[in-house]
DNA sequence: GCAATAGTGTCTTTCAGACACTATATC
DNA sequence: GATATAGTGTCTGAAAGACACTATTGC
């Protein structure tokens, strides 16, 4: 592994930024204003400083576009076809993030260029595929890039992980209802879940542990409100 | 995203060619002759050149490192710390192949330079970590760079795939039977599996299909061959 | 007591592990 | 028929879905 003088290639770090508003999964998108692609929207990138680490660019990116601090951040593949950009050759390190409907929706208030935009997805299953983000006619919005692919691969990636590991705490607040993250992971998965077997298993996963203070919504049973233990991290 | 004039790292392929062995995994390293990190053992990886796919270069890695057309090839994780080499910033895409025993051992027959070497695995379940490689007389050889921690990734990953992938066959020949199989598995996961249970689950998977054709060994009966269905991949 | 949601008990189905059994080849 | 491995039937236990039930609050 020599070092050489062929030209490098540009990198940068893409993020897709996701939460769950009104029952459907979300992605925050920004509207280019330059070319190529302009007026297309895509997901929030920056490019690799030369001695930054990629979780650093990943953290900075966050910071930049969204104003937020912490997330649920993981390296998600990194997309390098040669044409994917029509200036130069760019190689991205693509990450998807999770944040509280809360974090996102203020990051967004107040800025045209950003929109939280709903996901629809047409594939079930594993296979996997790209997906279409709504405006807010319900009209796919035109994404630029690779960004189609790059989001459904994220969303793939989302929905595999459901089962296995605590993503879904990220989605919601530091206190949560059972019922509360039980939505969460429908909007995700796209389908209704069974509410014994769900609460069963995420008691028994030790991801949640009870607070012992309840939620009063109205003239009904206040529900148990939940944290994340504190090995779920 | 605009272009700029900051300057780009280097960015390379690194291959993870892991085979099972004596019923052992294995994986292929190269002993370095340059600085940095001479006399160590790495993976095989080459510079991405400046028009060319990712999946493209990782594909021509294989062939000039391996003498091998084809294989399970799958990206894992993209490395980027700033220090990992210390002559320049180089970001690596670290990418596993898979190969039947027999095309992993042709390449290293005759090549000084390339070793097989069996993996020695300390942890067990999803934690992950590093892992070491054993040479010859069992001892543990010195990893360049930050491939220790790349061949880590690279069992957690398998073995995480191994029970909804039909990532094995990859590991077997074109006929194999269930016993070989399942000892592939067995290697992997570093434990053993329960017969039937596992039977069944191939069988039921759809990823293989029997051939009708038998293999004899000895004074007993002969297993059933099967190969990889159409619809595998 | 009524309405509305929170939370649980129980039955059933499905799937994997354990274990022992049957099957089939060569000698 | 002895032997060694291939392959299967059956029991058991764990986990999830279906469904109905009980629990708790404000009004």
């Amino acid at each position: 592994m020599p070092t050489t003088d062929y030209p490098h290639p540009a990198v940068t770090v893409d993020l897709v930024l996701m939460t769950v508003h009104d029952g459907a999964l979300c992605v925050l998108l920004q509207r280019r204003e330059a070319e190529p692609f302009a007026g297309c929207w895509v997901v929030p990138g920056s490019f690799v400083r030369i001695d930054e680490p990629l979780d650093a660019a990943a953290q900075r990116t966050l910071a930049d576009k969204a104003g937020l601090a912490s997330a649920w951040l993981e390296q998600l593949y990194t997309f390098g076809e040669p044409g994917r950009d029509p200036r130069e050759r760019v190689i991205t390190v693509a990450y998807f993030a999770l944040l509280p409907e809360a974090d996102l929706a203020a990051a967004v208030a107040g800025r045209a260029d950003l929109a939280l935009a709903p996901i629809a997805v047409a594939w079930t299953g594993e296979e996997g595929g790209p997906v279409a983000a709504l405006g807010p006619g319900g009209t796919p919005l035109t994404l630029g890039f690779d960004h189609a692919r790059i989001l459904g691969l994220a969303v793939q990636r989302l929905r595999g992980k459901l089962g296995w590991a605590p993503v879904a705490l990220a989605l919601v607040g530091e206190h949560f209802t059972l019922r509360e993250l039980q939505a969460v992971n429908e909007a995700i998965l796209g389908r209704a879940l069974n509410k014994p077997a769900f609460r069963k298993r995420m008691v028994d996963s030790g991801w949640i542990e009870a607070t012992g203070e309840k939620e009063s919504r109205g003239a009904f049973r206040p529900a148990e409100l939940y944290r994340a233990a504190q090995s779920s991290n």
